[in-house]
Parts: structure tokens; sequence; C-alpha cells
DNA sequence: GCCCGTTGTCGAAGCGCTTCGACGCTCATC
DNA sequence: GATGAGCGTCGAAGCGCTTCGACAACGGGC
């Protein structure tokens, strides 16, 4: 309103109290009666008061903001990432933080120049994979970090992660459960695999070793993301594998394409074949058939990873690695129990 | 390195001149001997040294971090927005500023915080509607602002945005050029026109006044997402129009369940129907056939809006609407000219 | 009625940086 | 040889906040 920005020692005076006064009724440190702090609070009401960010930093050597470093690489899944950024923003403001948003192609030198600059407390970091070269880093800074995503050794980190290698056999015991005998496995793009990232070959671990458990067949492919290749390799496979009547498919990019490459084929989901994916709930509803599927919850590991930098930043220790279940949403596409 | 923070002070020791004299070496702000300024970049180097942020902040009442208010809300294409984010962080980069993230859903409340606590020094928002409760707000404010997207008045603003009503014409010129004469606009949910989108409602008004002035059969129909859905208007829109033999797709989401629709219906793309689209290449890249379309230019759309953000920064004015020309792709789907 | 522990408040010392004015040089100018 | 205009550097004064130590005032325990 006023166009002068308002400061502690005017609010002070406004309210007839010290500035530490003032200080200390906005951060709770020390007690204070009341009255007085019924006094401050109408001043810094009627004045529009907001403490000064940079100020409060060098005093507190405490910015209250924390980065998010953003994947930005081939093959990612962006409208998770998505999910990913806004929920990390939201759970950070329930702890009066703000984000700063760095993206990978800064490399180590944007993690620790935002570090060293003291611009954040501590660092969320999206997509790492098997052998980040960024690790090392974090390891060595003073600041904090959550890592999203399982870098091969997570010694002295703490990683977040929904627990792939579960949701890639949640989706072999729920086609085995139906009667399925001969299932496969539609992956990421073969670079996805080649680059090491953790949460594409944990799934296809996860879904090989429950094929071998309930005694079935089953087949892992990578998959691109064209409707020519996704069609030319359901082709294969349908040629290949006649048997073949479930399939898992961990591709958000190429699951409406798979889909509608088996219409092509003149097989019906789910009575020919049955499909489960690994996908985001917005894109199973939206298929026809409507897809069971297991979402990949960004939300609450965005707000899981937040919780545990925060609890770093207080100086508690945080588990080196952090699971989340996957669960299941049974929809259309895999309703026909065979027999 | 050292565990220790360096300061300024430090520097200066190191170097052998006062404090003074490195903050001018660092900001190019007075002149320094060729001598002088090798010797403290020497000191810098070798110690580490990364300028306190938060110090800095409150010194220079500059805090070198733009805000990016992100939307979130349905019917929003949303790896079109991570493009614009990813983008507007490094094009602020470019000019020696972070990006902090804010989300809509803090509303007018976040940005007043961030402008009134010197966090950021302007903010660039997205997703702006035609009566957006934030301008007034905007127009209030002391910090700069840029918009993507155009309100209804610009009044007083800086607004940026794909030309959307000449993307909508050149999709319908393009299918006049190739002798089509009958077409329809698939466009954005019908929740996105109610809330008064303005790149959706421009791209239908620059569709109808192209339709009219090449003296075409035209008709623009909302689009939902969902498959069943996308077929049923398909569906309805062959029904009705025996003639039709173009359409154009402005909704990301729908856009390969358009094509799926008439695969089912057995119009063949582009013999039977040709289809142009507005999305993002990779988009139109990977469908079958693969996509004439308009590219939404998140990148470039990025990269005017920071500029024009730091132009104000330093004080110049900048035009109120700057509207960037679309360009389209010639693809597969509208390969055949019809006699 | 004295001592002591609480409770509520204040003043002052920074946090690490930028920026302003001052000042001593060196040169070109008259 | 005095004058003045840069140039290059320094010291000091903040920027707006947090936090530490100090200290009244007040009861409760003996």
């Amino acid at each position: 309103m006023s166009g002068r920005t308002v400061t502690i020692t005017e609010v002070a005076r406004h309210a007839g109290v010290a500035v530490s006064t003032v200080s200390y009724v906005l951060s709770g440190k020390r007690a204070i009666s009341a009255d007085t702090r019924r006094r401050v609070l109408d001043s810094v009401r009627v004045l529009g008061y907001h403490p000064n960010a940079g100020a409060r930093a060098l005093a507190s050597r405490r910015a209250n903001v924390i980065a998010l470093v953003l994947p930005l690489r081939a093959g990612m899944h962006v409208p998770v990432l998505m999910q990913f950024a806004t929920s990390v923003v939201t759970a950070a403001r329930q702890y009066d933080h703000d984000v700063l948003l760095l993206t990978a192609d800064e490399g180590s030198d944007g993690i620790r120049r935002a570090a060293a600059s003291a611009l954040v407390d501590g660092l969320v970091l999206m997509d790492v994979e098997l052998h980040d070269p960024r690790v090392p880093l974090l390891r060595r800074l003073a600041e904090p970090s959550v890592l999203i995503g399982f870098p091969a050794d997570t010694t002295g980190l703490t990683c977040v992660d929904l627990d792939f290698a579960r949701a890639g056999a949640l989706c072999v015991e729920h086609l085995a459960e139906r009667g399925h005998r001969e299932v496969a496995l539609l992956g990421a793009p073969a670079v996805v695999y080649e680059r090491g990232t953790g949460f594409a070959r944990r799934t296809r671990e996860g879904f090989t070793e429950a094929v071998a458990r309930h005694g079935l067949t089953g087949v892992a492919l990578p998959c691109e993301e064209t409707f020519e290749q996704v069609a030319a390799t359901v082709e294969g496979l349908l040629a290949e594998r006649p048997g073949l009547t479930g399939l898992v498919v961990h591709n958000e990019a190429a699951v409406n394409h798979v889909l509608g490459a088996l219409r092509q084929h003149g097989r019906r989901v789910p009575h020919d074949v049955a499909v489960v994916a690994i996908c985001p709930d917005d894109i199973a509803e939206r298929s026809s058939p409507a897809l069971t599927s297991v979402l990949i919850p960004a939300e609450e590991v965005a707000r899981q990873a937040v919780r545990l930098l925060m609890d770093k930043l207080e100086g508690h220790t945080a588990p080196e690695g952090t699971l989340l279940e996957p669960r299941m949403t049974v929809r259309d596409s895999t309703s026909v129990v065979r027999s």
C-alpha cells in the first residue's frame, strides 16, 4: 500500500517496544506477554509489515529457501515431474520455506553456487541416476540434501522413491491372480536403461523376479515412444509370443500408443490382452479402456522428501533410504479373469 | 572445500586490498587496475569465495532472483508448462538471476509476500486468464512483472504470448491451400473456455475468422480429454458433417485420442481427413502419422518474458503486448492435396 | 524479610555486503 | 610550476534483521 517498505524498526516504534521484542514476537523464540504480543501483531497488520528476506537470512544464517534441482533429460516423464515440482513447493510452504528452481544442466556448479552463496539451506534433487556425478558433491556439502531416486551407493545420503521393484512385482502378481501365464513388460526407451536410471531398472527387476516366483513366462522389452515404433514392438511381441495375454506398460508417453496398436491388431483389452500400467492416474483414467495402474505418487514422494529435508535442517538424522509402497488401482483393462 | 564459508573480508586480506576494492572488482562498478583485479580474482579462486546472497541482497537492495508463478489448474497443458519453467530458469541464469518457484494456489498473497519481503526483484506469471484476479495487484506492485498470456485489459502490464489467433488462422489457411472446404477445430475442454482462458479463445477466433475469410465451412468445438469423450466428439462430427476433410486440434492431451478415434472409424489420415495440430513438436513427431503442427514456442516465449523483465528491472519501459509469430511445420498428416 | 529463579523487555553487537565520499596519485594543460 | 581532471583505492556508514547478555519486576519458599 504505502510506497515505501516497512521495516521492523517502524513496527517497533509504532507498537512502542524495542526492535528485538518485535523480532521475538514474530519468531516465538522468547516468552512475550500476551498484551505486548497483541500490540506488536496489530502494528504489523496496520503497517503491512513483511520481514526483509535478505536481512533475515544474513542475520539468522537461514535463507528459508530450499533448492529443487530439476532433471532435464531425454526420456523423462514430464507430467510427473511437474507434479513433483508443485508438490515440493506446496510442501515447502508448509514449513515456511520457499523453493528455488535449478536445472540439472547447470550440473554440480549450480548446486555448489546455490549452496555456497547461502541462497538455499538445503536441496532436493530429482531423477537421480545410478551413477550420478553430483552425488560426491552432495556428500561433501555442508547443506543437507534429499534425493528423489536411488543412486547405486546411498551411503551418507537420504533417498526417497516409490518402490519400483515392488510396483513391477505387483503388476505381475495382479496378472497372475487373473490367470495370465505369459506376460511382457514394455518399459522405458532403451536409452534410459543404458543411462542407468534406477527406476526403470528396478521395475524390470521386480517384474522379472515376480515372473519367476509365480512360474510365469515373461519378457521385458524397452519401448520407444513414437507410435510407429510402439506398434512395431507390439506387433513383434504378439507374433513371437502367441500365448501372451498380459502386458505391463511402464512408459507414460507410450501407453496410449500401446492401446492404439492393440486396437489396430484386433486385440481387445481386456478380453484378449490385459494391460497394467505404471503411470499417473489421469493418464490411466483417460485411456480406453481405463487402465488398471500403479500410480506414481508424486505428491507423496515430494512431501516425504521435503519432510526429510526439514528434519535434516533441524539437525536430526534421516534414514538413507525411504521406499514408498506402491498401490494399485484396478480398472477395466484387467477386468476379465481367465480360467 | 574448507568447512568455513569464505567472506569478502578474507578475500580482501588475502589479496592485500580493501573490502570495497574486492567488491568493485566483482561488480565492475568502478575502474580497477589490471594488476589489482588479477590479484583479487586469484584470491577469489584460491579461497573459493562465493558472495553471500543475503548480504548482497540486503546491501544492494537487489536479490537477483525473479519469481516464476506456475499455474495449477485443470485443463492445463503440462509438458508445455515444464518447458516454460526450465526455459525461464535458463534465460534468467543468463542474466545472472535465479528463479523462485511459486504456485498459483497461493494466489495474490504469495505474490505480495515474495515481493514485499524482497525475496524477488520481479515476477513472471504463467497462464494468465482474461480476468485474472492477480492483475490489479501486479499493477500496484513496485516490482516489475511480465505475464505470459494476455488478460482482457493489458493497460500498464507487459504481456507475452504466442499469437494464437494467427496460429488458428494459419492452420485454416494451410488446409484451405490443400483444397479442404469443410473444416473443424477441436479445442480445449469446455471448462477452459468458460474460465476465460485467453489462448483457447483466441485460437478459436483466429480459426473462425480465417474460415470466413477463405469462404470455408467450419465449426469449432471444445474437446474433452478421455478417449471415450474424444471418440464421441469425433464420431458426432463425422456423422453431422460428412463433407468434413480438415481437422485442427488444439489440445495436447487429446490429439492422440483424436487420431485413434479416426483410425477406429476407418478414416485414414491424411487421405480421408487432414489433421493440423497446435502442440509441442515432440507430440507431433511421435504421432502416427506425424502431424503437421504449429508448435508452442515455449522456449522463445520464456526467453522473451525474461528479457522484458530484465529490461524493466533496469528501468526501461517494455511494450504492453508482445505476440510471437507462429510457425508451422508440415508433416505427413496434411500431405495430400485435394483437387 | 531475604534470596533466588522466572518472566518479559531492552540495547547493542554483529551478519557480509554495497556504496558514498575522500584522497593521493599521475598527466596533460596553460 | 601551478592547476585540475581523471584514475584507483580506501574507510566507514549503513542495509534490516537476529540474538546474546543484562536487568528490572515479581512471586514463592524458607
